[in-house]
DNA sequence: CGTAAACAAGCAAACGTTTGCACGATTATT
DNA sequence: AATAATCGTGCAAACGTTTGCTTGTTTACG
């Protein structure tokens, strides 16, 4: 039955008392007396009272929620990575917004849009791959309501983010190559303005240098991510004067398909060619072929840093204190050897 | 820097006119002239004006957002499904709250808690694996918040639903192995109390009729979708004395488990034993072992149903008719036959 | 020219809650 | 016993917007 919700008005009235005791004595004020309190607490229960959310978002000017965009659900990293914002989130009682750009700036910047025009309190993002200018970030910022970035973080000063250090993961990556006896080791590395791809190439340089072995410019090759670039870039590196007997990929979408690529080229994959990739992608043991290792960038961690940096910035402003500066969390990355089988 | 969102009195008080009028000018109300609509207008573009959405949620005791709660983002057929919601719900300006149950009950209770307290207008649901009671769904219906439940659908009468016939295609699915050559053909299935188990197996029955096989009963195995259960379920199948040499898995998800269980068991995986499963993993092609055919539920379309239909249900309760009855929408699944290789 | 119709705009209430301030009543202090 | 301190409660404003009703002004018509 359509009951409507019962108010702190009604209350008062029932109780001939103002509504300015109800509202105290629900919230435990010290200047109510516990007869009265009590007495509130008790009929309130009674008829089921609930406050109404809206009115205090309103009367607040804080809707108690986060906004989270980035570029798909559907990768595993991402979904895990909402997990570890979703908890922080709900453990702090804020409600989490969440939407996907499909990697289009044209999508990311409605989704930021319609989060500002629903007063999110702050936002947590991850660009998308095809955002190429930053303004609409900017506008947030101006209206004062905070940003943390992470994993895919835009090459903009003064921001907060978490991310996570790709050249340690690197480093091991090719330092587990070599010691499994490669000395031909390619990068098949993601597009080049990405930040993320300067650092694997940095990581890929100084393990080289660690294990002297001559940094060579035609073992590299950029993908834009898409299967076909993918196989663009790999078909790069197979035709290699130099034979290519390993190949860090960035991510394991990509090796998927360089593997795939490989194959089809008979080139035979963990025989004729190794591979190690990024984000521990977990159907790896159901893969007819598999990375050697991947280096693990802990998503659920980085969601929870994220959001616990996002909370802290929202607690700063409510108290309006001057930012003292910008928030940076960079976790390391590690690497994960899979069992061979 | 910082500037306080200007609001519609400010405007009034510029323009030397009433907030009635202002309102009702950037509403292109018909009883304001023209001079002074675009007065309005024009200034409050100047000044950035943007409606407050809390204030204009209280009033209307509204929030144009909608809640999803379903099991978890990372299982594909679930993020597709949000897609669908997501785009169906923008398109009618609509925000989405998501929220993962993760398969617990008590998860599932506190999110829909959340989402009651933070009024969302109606909520898409898709129960969790654990859901034993479906008291708290009771309590929403109560407080006369409408729910639309996909895929997933609770066992109990006066619901609005969207789901998937999988009778159809494991219909078929049997007759796909039939035409192959198969006369035993076992069915991995998910939890009994399952409403969609009841349809496969339903399904299968008929299938076998048709193709006037005898139905026993010792090629049915039900297996709880945890590793371990799917494992037990398949050794279950695998030592029937009749040698089944095809099997209809209860999801892709099972199917992995079973075809590692059986190669491990010395089965050979599409030459001794062949797989059939539901809902198109979107890695099939790169798998070790992967099944025939993939019975494709169409996720985005549930998810685009359901908030269509979601939609239809709040403009009712806007408009306060009684409700009709009680809607229901089954779409026919259909069996994707994948390229053997 | 007088009356009715159409048009433009304003007033004020309402949505539910929180909170600074004021007030009366009780208790403590000297 | 008078004054001060403390306690418990109420008043009223504020948050930003929408909307039913009223009022004043212009236009149209016979």
């Amino acid at each position: 039955m359509t009951q409507k919700q019962p108010t702190i008005k009604e209350i008062a009235k029932k109780l001939n008392i103002s509504v300015s005791s109800v509202s105290r004595a629900l919230h435990d004020h010290p200047s109510i007396g516990l007869r009265t309190r009590l007495r509130v607490q008790q009929l309130a229960k009674e008829m089921n009272y609930e406050p109404n959310q809206t009115a205090i978002f309103f009367q607040q000017r804080k809707t108690f929620t986060i906004g989270v965009i980035l570029p798909h659900l559907s990768e595993s990293f991402f979904s895990d990575a909402i997990s570890g914002i979703e908890d922080t989130a709900h453990k702090n009682s804020y409600t989490v917004l969440i939407g996907q750009s499909h990697d289009e700036m044209e999508k990311e910047q409605q989704l930021l849009e319609s989060m500002k025009k629903h007063r999110v309190d702050g936002l947590i993002v991850s660009i998308s791959k095809n955002t190429s200018s930053y303004a609409h970030f900017e506008v947030l910022k101006n209206a004062n309501i905070p940003i943390v970035y992470f994993d895919r973080i835009p090459n903009m000063p003064d921001i907060h983010y978490v991310a996570c250090n790709m050249v340690s993961g690197t480093i091991q990556a090719v330092n587990y190559l070599h010691k499994k006896g490669h000395r031909v080791i390619g990068l098949l590395n993601g597009p080049e303005k990405l930040f993320s791809s300067a650092e694997r190439l940095d990581g890929y340089r100084k393990a080289l240098d660690k294990n002297r072995l001559k940094y060579d410019p035609s073992l590299v090759a950029n993908s834009d991510l898409t299967t076909e670039g993918n196989y663009e870039a790999t078909k790069k590196l197979l035709v290699n004067k130099r034979r290519v007997t390993s190949i860090v990929a960035f991510n394991d979408y990509v090796a998927l398909d360089a593997m795939h690529y490989a194959q089809e080229q008979k080139v035979k994959v963990n025989k004729d060619i190794c591979f190690v990739s990024y984000a521990n992608f977990p159907f790896a043991k159901y893969l007819r072929y598999s990375p050697m290792a991947s280096v693990e960038q802990f998503p659920y961690i980085q969601g929870q840093k994220a959001t616990e940096m996002l909370l802290e910035l929202l607690k700063k402003n409510d108290e309006s204190e001057t930012n003292p500066g910008y928030y940076k969390i960079i976790l390391d990355s590690q690497l994960i050897i899979y069992n061979q089988q």
